[in-house]
Parts: C-alpha cells; sequence; structure tokens
DNA sequence: CTCAGTTAGTTAAAATTTTAACAAACTGAT
DNA sequence: ATCAGTTTGTTAAAATTTTAACTAACTGAG
C-alpha cells in the first residue's frame, strides 16, 4: 500500500463537521483582524465553544495544518481552511428576485472578500438601468439569455415560492452548479447540482421553543 | 414510584430533535393544506426524507399523539407540534435595525399566523411617520421609553454588528426574554435570555463546499 | 545543547443519535 | 364479531459523533 499523500483520506466528510468549517472560517478571520500569529487547538475552540478534541479531530479530516509545541500559524490555517471551502477562488453569482431580501443579501460586502463576485441580479419587474450596491437588475426574462453567454457558478433564488422552480431549472439549464435556495419551496433538480435550502425561518421557532421550555420550568418553580 | 402523566418525561430534549420540530411543523401544515386528514409515520418520514423510525422517536419526547392501526390525524398533530413549539400563543415581537434584511422579516406574513406579532420596528433614523408592511418605524432612541410600556417577549437585531451588543442590553433591560440576533456578533445576556443567532452566510459557506467537492471529484474522474 | 513544558495528530473510549425490531392496540372489511 | 393487516410507542442494537488519553514532536529558556 502507498503512503497518502499531503490531502488526507478521500472520506466522506461528516455533515456536522462541514457545518462547522464556516464558524473555523469565521473565528480565524478575527484572530487575524486582532494580530494573533499564533493560536493552539485550545485557544480556538475556547474561543468557539467547542473542545479542543473536536477541533483538532475535524481538521484532521482535510490534513496536518499546525506543529507540536506551537500550535497553528493563524494565517497559514486561515488560508488551508479558506482553500477547503473554495474561497481562495472566484465564483460567479446572480441573484434572482430582488425584493427585501435580495436586496439585502446583494449589499453584503462580505461575500466578494471571500471570491462571491455578484455579476447580476434579476427581477420580474426591475426599473430600467436599475441597480442595487453597484449591480444591476435586468428583467428576468433576459436570465436564460444571460447565462448563455456569462458563466455563472451559483445562483442565489429569493422569489416567491410560486416561481422558484421555474428559476432553478433555467439556472441549471444555464449552467450552474450550486443553488442557494431561500423560497420555501423543496427544488427538483438533477443530483449534480449542489442546493442549500435557507429555511430562515426554522431558527425562530426553536427559539420560540427555548422560551416555552424556559416558561415550563419558570411555571413548575413558582418563586 | 408513581405513574407519569401524559407529559411525558421532563429530560432534556436533543439540539438535534429540536431542530427538526420546525420542519415536522412546516410538512404538517403543507399536508393539511393538502387535505391530508390522517397520515402514519411511514408516509410523514418519506415527505421530509428521514426514516419513519426517528419521526416517532423524536415525538415521544413529548407524548403520545398517535393510535396504532391507524397513524396520526394530521391537524390534530399539527396542533400539538405547534403548542410544543408555542405557536399556540400570542408573542409581542420588535425589531431593531430597519434595513434591507429587517424590512423582509417586517414582511413576512407566515410569521403571524404563528403567533408573532410585530408591535414596532426600530432604526436610527427612520422617516417620520413611516411604516414597513404597516409596522410603524421609531427611532431607536425611543426603544428603552417603548419598552418600559409595552411588554414585548422577542427582540429581533438586524443592526449592524458595532451595536449589536447596546441594543441587546437595552432590550434585555426592558424585559425582552428572547432574542433573534441576525448582526455576526456573538451576545453577552444573561443566561436567562435565549439567543438564537442566525449566520446566514454560513450555509453559503457549506454550499462553497459542498461545490469544491464536486470538483475535485470531477477533476479525478476525467470523462 | 539540553530539557521541561507545550501541543498536534491519532487512537481508543464514552456518549449520543439513529435505525431496527417488536409487542400491543387499533382499523376496517367481511 | 372476527381477524388479517396496519401502525404506534418503546426497547434494543447499530452507527455516528464527541471526548479523552496518549505519543511523538517541537519550542524556547537557560
Amino acid at each position: 500500500m502507498r503512503k497518502m499523500r499531503s490531502e488526507r483520506k478521500a472520506a466522506v466528510i461528516p455533515e456536522a463537521v462541514m457545518k462547522r468549517l464556516p464558524v473555523y472560517q469565521r473565528y480565524l478571520s478575527e484572530m487575524l483582524h486582532q494580530e494573533y500569529e499564533r493560536i493552539s487547538s485550545q485557544e480556538l475552540a475556547a474561543k468557539i465553544g467547542i473542545t479542543a478534541s473536536q477541533l483538532r479531530q475535524d481538521l484532521s479530516y482535510f490534513g496536518s495544518f499546525g506543529q507540536q509545541g506551537y500550535g497553528y500559524h493563524t494565517g497559514e490555517l486561515l488560508s488551508q481552511v479558506n482553500k477547503i471551502l473554495g474561497l481562495d477562488r472566484t465564483k460567479q453569482v446572480v441573484l434572482v428576485g430582488a425584493g427585501h431580501l435580495g436586496q439585502a443579501l446583494l449589499s453584503y460586502t462580505n461575500f466578494t472578500e471571500r471570491g462571491f463576485i455578484y455579476k447580476a441580479a434579476f427581477d420580474i419587474q426591475p426599473a430600467p438601468g436599475g441597480r442595487v450596491a453597484g449591480i444591476p437588475v435586468l428583467p428576468v426574462a433576459a436570465l436564460s439569455e444571460y447565462l448563455a453567454e456569462t458563466p455563472v457558478e451559483i445562483g442565489i433564488i429569493t422569489t416567491p415560492a410560486g416561481v422558484a422552480q421555474e428559476i432553478a431549472t433555467t439556472l441549471v439549464r444555464g449552467g450552474v452548479k450550486g443553488i442557494w435556495n431561500f423560497a420555501p419551496v423543496a427544488l427538483n433538480v438533477p443530483s449534480t447540482v449542489v442546493v442549500e435550502h435557507v429555511h430562515i425561518s426554522e431558527s425562530l421557532l426553536v427559539l420560540s421553543f427555548k422560551l416555552e421550555q424556559e416558561r415550563r420550568w419558570a411555571g413548575k418553580n413558582p418563586e
């Protein structure tokens, strides 16, 4: 059997690990801004609120990035995590549905520095020559044509649920590889296309549930 | 040892179970709209994409809501889940930060039918007499005073990160029991106050990661 | 150069979560 | 009224995830 390369196991990455990667990315960015040149798994894990063990275990899925007796070079580890997440390259993005939510997303400046480049937005009835945060808003009727001319990797759907599937199909036909879907409807797309569905209100319901638990507890423990 | 009441174990509910409850709520609402009078764990689980076992196990944390040989009465189960999530009572809500995202949330009509009642929104410099989706937008300077007069259970923070902590403190002082935080900063609040932090961009990074995995796979399998 | 202290990566154990299996209970057709 | 078929709630097993423990490797002070 041959020795492994520096990129470790081709093992499938657990969903739980995937979900923590963005957290690592965020904290490492913060640390770097705060001029932490080096950081140990202990320190970073404490900041995040997990165990050092978990952090090291998670990282070990992707390789060895630290040094015994020293820890991690913050910038180096951030680079590695960025690479793992694909933030080290640019990804062309279009957004469909320039309502309040769409405009909010178009205005997020920190997407750009992570390599997500808005090429254009689309809406059912945009103001002629309209722009949001400098990004042109075009009529959705022009989406198909636009995609035929411009390579786009990611499509964001912030339309009403009713038209989301239609938009998704158009995006896929236009060569989009991943869809970030905010419409409250399940999308039918080929299995090669990655869909991440955001249910914003789910966490509000979790909040509500926790409030309910608190109330119940309070009710059973009259002062 | 005494027999248990119909509300089962006081056991702590696993976070994973909590996160699925809103999903059950959503699908049950859908089913009811589609005039499903009854539904089995098998059917519902299939729609959601989990196992029937998991669904039944999850529900068993809260009680027994079905009937052998029959399944669940859709409306009845939905009522129970609503009650578990605290959606069967009204919760007064204020939102602070009426930017694009804030306006998007203010416009979400389905919050109302789940008992979340917007009382007012606050912004640093609202238009005089301004309203969004019928909800008055007041100057944030008036927040403290407002909370002293009006009971509010939930505060939503959609401000820039810089002022989020200050707002959170004001909300807590004003008697708010839960905070739904969209600002990218950890909030320091008493442990009795529930905070749900939404990192919208995290799922975009997960999408990016999955795209990266696909690319890698594709690269290693030249056609 | 040496060595006490630190820390990553990894292996093993513990804990949690998910899935499977099954008895008890009900439905509904005959 | 009977009984085959269905389906829950629960108990047990399997799988996964997290935590702990440990070895090897490096740091940095003296």
